[in-house]
DNA sequence: GAGTTTGAAACT
DNA sequence: CAGTTTCAAACTC
């Protein structure tokens, strides 16, 4: 990892490119993509876990521990490589332009770009080679300024390219785009890029358009075999680096750093931090994905034959698509369910997102992402239903952390994809957010252009709700890679540097100033949040760094297996103030364990301040919380569903919100769960709760609670994890304005529909998910809650569980975390940080 | 900038 | 599980 770049790289890069044939000629690949819908679901689940496993050791840190496992275990020599990789953040952080990006892939496959293509798909060998080249294409960049911006060597010649052509001809760039498209490209990435590319370029030409064909040919194998696809490169695998440093490089969108060459290392280690913090978000990507997914693969086949659909769209298509991944495709049943979702889908990606893309093509990537995606991410990964087709899509997202390894070739190769992703990836989270929306409009049945609203309002949400965690890892991530760099610059004094971060924190980037902690404790907001610490953090003996990771990754370890939602996200918008909220609790963001994990426990800020976590995080308070004379402004506690219920049956009791609540059964306390458990929002936070059977519990919950009678329904039960859970939240809130947003209106629905009752009947499910103590200090692991989800699923729905889990990742948290790695010398550190 | 307050995290 | 201590952020002056 140290060592950076030229022979490490191509080291890496062979050696991935060796194993990778391998993995792909083996049986077991055969047998995946040979597998009827269903199996070849699980299989190439399997097989995309495979693929993760191969990455570096996935870093608990940022990502659920239990993914991590496999892939520490098993595949992850080639991390060394990634280390190497690193560059390819600097590269990210570097190049602020997605344009670049998307230029990138020419450069990447000077010589033929069929060729290149081919050789991504079928030949390793040649991966590799063309990996080197693209190693050596950076020398041949004439622009030295911009390749030393862009940390990444290969992509930075195309970033030259690009910006020249953005510069002076657009439409180089355009065509080149095409041509990579449609050669280099893993159909969806290339589609991706290419739709960035021309919505940079403002002229929307179709890069799937050309060529069709050839694109859905791609998509297919992607799908098929999108497992393969990203073993044999890893060009997947980097794209979902490119992604996640692109869109940390979005996010903070810091122009100031420069990332020099020199910091490969740096780079690295920033990385892996980035990478678990992504992975631990990724889940969110994975989620849209899902989404994705749900559209039909012929019906994304065909968008991109008829190349009508704007860049953008196919770009998003494409992504999708590909992203999607085989398991995805080969499963029926999502396939049918979401088929709608690309309607509205494409119709979102056109409009909203090209027109983000075209008008302000920094703002879905400039943008910080909203703390809430961070979160969404986290809740969708630990969904984990969808991991294995997740994976592709983290990779795209930038979020897999093994892969950059491998990527690195594929950089060199890649540096297309990879530059492409990470737009794509910026996209592709961006979708997501949007997705939830669409999805949820689309399951709900409403018309596309309200997608267009939800998806504003999601916008909205994601930056107007920065969540420490979310945004903060991202900006992290970026900080870290730069933070060097801009302190040296910058010559900023610690102080300074709080300052500037808490300045950043707007952004969402956040910096501890632990003092004893070494950072190795919650009580560190760069741990808690799955970051390493960054110069510009003011801590003091801090081991959270990347020099430290294994010692992190430990304690991380130590502390999930005490509370395997340590690192979930504290808060997530919730329940507090409308049903959207509310849904999106349920839904993505976090495990409806994570979620109300704690709540708040103020008792003398009423929270009103940021003690408050509920607060400080622009939420409002839930039944989670403890607090005492709660007036969160952004929604009391007691204003929740149960003390209105209770104010309504009891108007005398009105008065103190725990005494009359609490009288309330317990289920009453778990009322605003239950209103997350809506229909379609409850399945998800089922799901995210049980790493275990996720998606079983999902969907059991669903089909019973559908009945409920909430306006969202979901076109089917089983879907409504990803789609509607992640889309309902945002489509309540767009619509919050209109019929669910707000609280009382929320609340009001209930009163009205006698819902009290209906709560009861529901409340036991509820009940049953919400693990957590009346207190809720701790939240008992999700697995516990499918278990009891189970008991109460109807046998249909346990078989379709059944099936779902094994597709299904297992929750990170819920399993113990194992660790892969020797602890050797770190046993020290874990002893201070310990004895701390 | 130092000191206080606060509540989460950690510990017992 | 409850109570206490430790910790660092938030806040105040």
């Amino acid at each position: 990892m140290e060592s950076p770049e030229g022979d490490r790289i191509k080291a890496s890069s062979s050696s991935t490119s060796a194993s990778s044939p391998a993995v792909q000629d083996s049986p077991f690949f055969n047998y995946l993509s040979n597998l009827s819908p269903i199996q070849s679901v699980k299989a190439a689940r399997y097989a995309q876990r495979f693929f993760e496993s191969r990455f570096p050791t996935p870093p608990p840190v940022f990502r659920s521990p239990h993914v991590d496992l496999q892939r520490e275990t098993s595949f992850l020599k080639s991390n060394d490589v990634d280390a190497g990789g690193s560059d390819v953040y600097g590269y990210h952080s570097n190049q602020v332009n997605n344009k670049l990006i998307a230029c990138l892939q020419k450069e990447v496959q000077p010589s033929s770009p069929s060729a290149c293509v081919d050789e991504y798909l079928t030949d390793p060998v040649e991966v590799e080679d063309s990996k080197i080249s693209a190693d050596l294409r950076v020398q041949p960049t004439n622009n030295v300024g911009q390749l030393l911006r862009c940390g990444f060597t290969g992509p930075r010649e195309n970033i030259q390219k690009v910006n020249d052509a953005n510069n002076g001809n657009p439409e180089d760039c355009v065509l080149m785009l095409p041509e990579q498209s449609r050669v280099n490209m893993p159909s969806s990435l290339n589609l991706v890029e290419t739709a960035d590319y021309q919505a940079e370029s403002s002229t929307l030409p179709v890069s799937g358009a050309e060529n069709p064909e050839q694109h859905v040919t791609q998509i297919v194998k992607l799908q098929n075999a999108g497992i393969q696809h990203n073993e044999q490169d890893g060009s997947c695998q980097l794209l979902p680096e490119s992604l996640q440093s692109v869109e940390a490089y979005q996010d903070c969108s810091d122009s100031s750093r420069p990332v020099s060459k020199g910091s490969f290392k740096e780079a690295t280690l920033y990385q892996r931090g980035i990478r678990r913090h992504l992975q631990f978000e990724a889940p969110v990507v994975c989620k849209s994905i899902t989404t994705h997914k749900s559209h039909s693969s012929h019906n994304v086949i065909q968008e991109v034959d008829n190349s009508k659909v704007p860049a953008s769209h196919t770009g998003l298509e494409s992504l999708i698509f590909s992203d999607v991944d085989p398991g995805e495709v080969s499963n029926g049943r999502e396939s049918i369910s979401y088929s709608p979702t690309i309607a509205s889908w494409t119709s979102f990606s056109s409009s909203e997102f090209v027109g983000s893309n075209q008008h302000s093509r920094s703002l879905a990537i400039s943008g910080p992402i909203p703390s809430d995606s961070g979160l969404h991410l986290k809740s969708i990964g630990r969904s984990g239903p969808m991991d294995s087709d997740l994976i592709p899509r983290l990779k795209l997202s930038g979020y897999m952390s093994s892969k950059d390894h491998g990527r690195r070739d594929c950089l060199a190769k890649d540096s297309n994809r990879s530059l492409f992703s990470p737009e794509a990836g910026e996209t592709h989270a961006h979708v997501d957010n949007y997705q939830q929306d669409n999805q949820t409009i689309v399951e709900t049945g409403s018309a596309a252009s309200q997608c267009n609203e939800s998806m504003k309002s999601l916008c909205d949400s994601l930056h107007m709700t920065p969540s420490k965690q979310g945004v903060s890892s991202e900006c992290r991530i970026l900080i870290s890679r730069n933070t060097e760099r801009v302190e040296e610059l910058n010559q900023v004094s610690p102080k300074t540097k709080r300052q500037a971060i808490n300045a950043g924190e707007g952004d969402g980037c956040k910096r501890c100033n632990c003092r004893r902690s070494k950072c190795l404790k919650l009580y560190c907001e760069c741990f808690a949040a799955g970051v390493f610490c960054v110069d510009s953090c003011a801590c003091k003996d801090c081991f959270n760094k990347p020099e430290y990771e294994d010692t992190v990754l430990d304690l991380r370890q130590q502390i999930e297996s005490r509370d395997p939602l340590a690192f979930a996200p504290k808060i997530v918008k919730h329940a507090t103030n409308s049903p959207a909220n509310i849904v999106e609790d349920g839904n993505w963001t976090t495990p409806a364990s994570a979620r109300h994990k704690r709540g708040c426990n103020c008792k003398k800020s009423k929270c009103l301040k940021k003690y408050c976590e509920c607060y400080q995080a622009n939420v409002g308070c839930s039944d989670g919380c403890r607090c005492e004379d709660c007036s969160n402004s952004f929604g009391k506690k007691a204003d929740s569903v149960y003390r209105r219920v209770q104010r309504w049956e009891n108007p005398s009791a009105d008065g103190t919100k725990s005494g009359t609540l609490k009288q309330f059964s317990p289920r009453w306390e778990d009322l605003p769960d239950i209103s997350h458990f809506t229909p379609l929002s409850l399945p998800y936070p089922k799901v995210l709760a049980s790493s275990a059977s996720p998606i079983s519990d999902y969907q059991e919950v669903p089909h019973a609670q559908l009945h409920q009678g909430s306006t969202l329904k979901s076109s089917s039960g089983h879907r409504h994890w990803h789609s509607s859970m992640s889309f309902m939240p945002h489509l309540c809130e767009s619509s919050a304005g209109h019929g669910c947003s707000s609280d009382s209106a929320f609340h009001d629905l209930l009163k009205d529909d006698d819902m009290p009752e209906t709560l009861k009947e529901t409340s036991t499910p509820t009940k049953t998910i919400k693990v957590s103590s009346p207190n809720q200090k701790r939240v008992s692991p999700p697995q516990s809650r499918s278990q009891e989800l189970r008991s109460s699923s109807s046998p249909g729905l346990r078989s379709g569980r059944k099936f779902i889990l094994q597709a299904m990742p297992s929750f990170p948290p819920l399993t113990p975390y194992m660790k892969s790695k020797n602890d050797t010398g770190r046993s020290d550190l874990k002893g201070e940080a310990s004895d701390h």
